[in-house]
DNA sequence: TCCTAACCGTAATTGAAAATACGCTATTTA
DNA sequence: TAAATAGCGTATTTTCAATTACGGTTAGGA
């Protein structure tokens, strides 16, 4: 198989397996489902993954590519509070979405830890660096290390324990106003400690 | 069986899976290991809890009770600040602990979510009162919603992504100086945005 | 005391999904 | 073009844990 259509169907492959895990949930999902419903062999998907876990490793591949790709989108207009006012929800209806939340079951299932670091390394270690950029260019005043608390204490008030309830189940899927309204207070706060 | 026996049955049961899910994890725990190693019968454990999400739920409510006690003992000392640096570590170490942890993990991968509720029920929807009530005796000028959003801010700061960090094997367990140390900021920062 | 129901220990059943095998077709490559 | 390899669709094997069944034993009430 070619370079260019392995490429295309690996990336519908891996949609598809997506498709089936927002709909079946993490636990209504299986390599066969995946192969039939992509209209693949199972011998095929195990030949290009291993197993199981190594598709879902593909799956966190896939969804740190397009986090970046849309925090990347995110251009810098007014002072830091503009573009916070932007990242903030942009990043917080990632974080919140089916998507990561499955990942993030997937991962809370996983023996290993294996998932749980690739979406780690995937997901807030990708983040952070722009973060602590963003931070440094409107406090240039402050050292490294300060920068990476602002970061650290950002991510705390944006995130919370949100994820953990969606994860759990508790906390249904928000909507564009709740993630707005989340951010906004999130970005009050930080605003209110940095410059106290 | 005599209720009291029966009663120290089944409180011996629950200690036996606690210890199991703590040393083999969540998926390292099955119905018939828990019933060989508390020298019980498979046919009993299906008799009182019905199926292994009753067995679950019957944890979290071990769980619970063990949360409400332990907070029980945090009395009011001097002011809310020397409270409140009592009351974070004591939380903050049960909620990231190997139980809390295994149970959520647990809760993730339960598809209908009642063991979510469960545990919210009987972690977050105890502790908040409770933490009303404190916060309630030192701003009675607050309303109600005014003292729930200040809880509510206090659980984030405190709880923040700690545990979906730990549920999936991103974060290891704290030791004591760790959980001090994030309480101590946790709270700063809260009584900083409180105050401003 | 005697009888019934609960309990123990273990075996058997069931069900589901991971992983493998295989015959067939298509595609690559020598 | 012809052999070899990859991929498809399906069937099969494996594995593992939930759940049920059962003979033997014990406790508790009539």
């Amino acid at each position: 198989m070619k370079p260019e259509i392995r490429e295309k169907r690996e990336a519908q492959i891996v949609g598809v397996a997506y498709e089936i895990l927002e709909r079946k949930g993490f636990d209504g999902i299986s390599m066969l489902a995946v192969a039939k419903a992509a209209k693949a062999s199972n011998e095929t998907l195990y030949r290009w993954y291993g197993d199981k876990h190594g598709l879902f490793i593909a799956l966190v591949a896939r969804n740190v590519a397009e986090v970046e790709q849309h925090l990347a989108n995110v251009k810098a207009k007014g002072g830091l509070e503009a573009l916070l006012a932007e990242f903030g929800p942009v990043l917080l209806g990632m974080l919140l979405g089916p998507r990561a939340i499955a990942l993030n079951r997937a991962a809370a299932a996983d023996g290993t830890g294996e998932l749980g670091k690739a979406l780690a390394t995937g997901g807030r270690d990708v983040v952070r660096p722009r973060l602590v950029e963003i931070l440094g260019t409107y406090h240039a005043e402050k050292t490294m290390p300060e920068l990476f608390a602002m970061a650290e204490l950002y991510f705390t008030l944006l995130i919370g324990d949100l994820q953990i309830r969606r994860v759990t189940g508790v906390l249904p899927l928000l909507n564009k106003e709740e993630i707005q309204s989340q951010s906004n207070t999130a970005l009050e706060n930080f605003l209110r400690i940095i410059r106290s």
